[in-house]
DNA sequence: GATGAATGAGTTTTCATTCAT
DNA sequence: GATGAATGAAAACTCATTCAT
């Protein structure tokens, strides 16, 4: 039921995708999804936050495989096209949610979602932290920056997969994302 | 008109807001919007593409201020602070269709934007060869995803900065932010 | 609900009567005339085309009963009397439809209803041919012309009797149409 | 400024035509027409009034250019053609209007119209009465049917015309129309 | 007198939600 | 518990008509 939901809204938006078709994609009668949610609104949450757990947990779980910082973002950068590449359609609707839709969908109703994402940060802004300190990083910015930056800098190597799979495919190697981070661009 | 929109756009989203709204909100009668406009979808596009253009036009000129490659990303970093901070309700529908929001607001509406903003990244990345190739870069990365890294860091920014205006200010400096590219994050 | 619709064209005219007003006489919410009917259109055409399709079957009837062309004839007049006498609100629509209301309620979706009245004046102009052949009927005109004219000189009394029924009954003896065609009106 | 709203109306339908088009058309501001007419109505009915005048002012004096009933008859024929050849796009109208499309345009709009075509049904009877007492006529039917069936005869050629007008030329010789009335069809 | 921008009531149509079976 | 027919509020859009210039 939340399966075929998860394709039409990713296909089609939310908007567009009227309660009936998803009852008739589900093979439900359309008062049998009223008993499972409370609304369409309901719906789309439960399904955006079931998704969305599931993904915080794995990237967090990737942090935590092992001690060493540098590995912790390859894992993370790794994890991430796993993840992804396994739920293509649920990409859509996650980056939607994360990345400023917050007025495409419902206002204000994105409060939780955007909790266990500051979250996530969080922990990612710690990952950069606690490597500075152990001077495996450089200073180059603020940890919470650079945490809200190697998020933006995968999402934007999942756009380009999600538009143009075969011309941007998502890098096997983590180091072709995390090396804009890694290696100073200025040749001095 | 179109400024009335445009605020309503941003603060509630495409599919929340109703005609009569913004042309309650802009002291018209409705009948006059549609003299204006043909339809919901026309008002958008117009509002949506007259400041995409209006914005890659500010972007590309900074890009050609300088023939210094370093002083150009600077001035984009610039410019874009400059250009989001005087037009703050646009960024929300800029952002949402330039960052995949492609399935929000009309299926393959947004061709005409993304064609734009596609060009633009092509210029960027024009930039990131140059430097290249006169050395002053070195060869992290592919001239293209260095071009999305960074339009995609400076939109995390901005978002950053539209939720939190206060907490997370956009920089004055562009360094705070093309220092994350510049510096090498490893301390080898 | 397709006899409220009926009732109220009949009445008032097609561009005439709103949705909300067929719901409201058929006792059906809005919503529920759109279940049925795809749009103002779609019931329009089902309520024509359904009638007609009646109306057709019993003419064509009526001119196979009988072998003999001149109680062919009589048959057919006696059958219109009585198929409309009792569909009354029916018969505006359709000679709207048929005679040259063309251009009133919808430009070229009456190509079904024409085609259908296009067949029939065939099959009554084998009737005419048929009766020359044997010699019971003079060749005053080309055959089609008389059906055409039959057809018409009937809807004439129609007409008659829809705008003033007592002063104008529809002939209960078919002859008393017939012998305009029949009997010579000139008197050498 | 009529003929424009005549043309138009005759093409799409009174309902199909805004007035803002008619304007257009006619080269007029919106305005000027509303300074000629009270309104859309007020309009159809004066262009309406107008030709159907002028009509049956020809067709009245088709009637008394001779003494000879049958001559008055072929007048008749001849000058219908004439006229309506000559005003193809009022036909429509006007048979809109005469034939029952009487719900088609406005609910009881047409009275003037349907009173100067009842008056001149009256004159055409006269004829047929005036024939049957000379004896150039038989009584085959009720001088007012013979006159409501000679009308309609004619409307019938005038149709095909109008649908096909290679096809179905309206005749030349008024005979051809009339010999379905003068000639008796049975051939006893 | 002419204009045409502005109006807003009135239409068609959709779709989230309910509730009797 | 499941169903899906029925609902009607709300949306997009049109167009006859007015009136300030």
């Amino acid at each position: 039921m939340l399966s075929a939901a998860l394709e039409l809204f990713s296909e089609k938006g939310y908007h567009n995708v009227p309660m009936h078709e998803i009852a008739e994609k589900a093979e439900f009668a359309i008062g049998t999804l009223y008993k499972f949610f409370r609304n369409k609104e309901d719906l789309y949450r439960t399904l955006i936050l079931e998704n969305t757990d599931r993904f915080h947990e794995a990237l967090t779980k990737a942090l935590e495989e092992t001690d060493d910082e540098v590995e912790k973002l390859r894992n993370y950068v790794r994890a991430k096209g796993e993840v992804f590449r396994a739920n293509a359609s649920v990409i859509r609707l996650y980056l939607a949610e994360t990345q400023g839709a917050k007025f495409n969908v419902m206002v204000g109703f994105d409060a939780d979602i955007r909790e266990r994402y500051g979250k996530f940060l969080q922990s990612l802004a710690l990952v950069f932290e606690a490597g500075i300190k152990k001077k495996r990083f450089k200073r180059i910015a603020d940890p919470y920056h650079l945490s809200v930056s190697l998020v933006n800098l995968t999402n934007a190597f999942l756009f380009l997969w999600l538009e143009e799979p075969e011309h941007h495919p998502y890098p096997e190697d983590p180091d072709t994302v995390l090396n804009i981070l890694f290696k100073g661009l200025l040749d001095q």
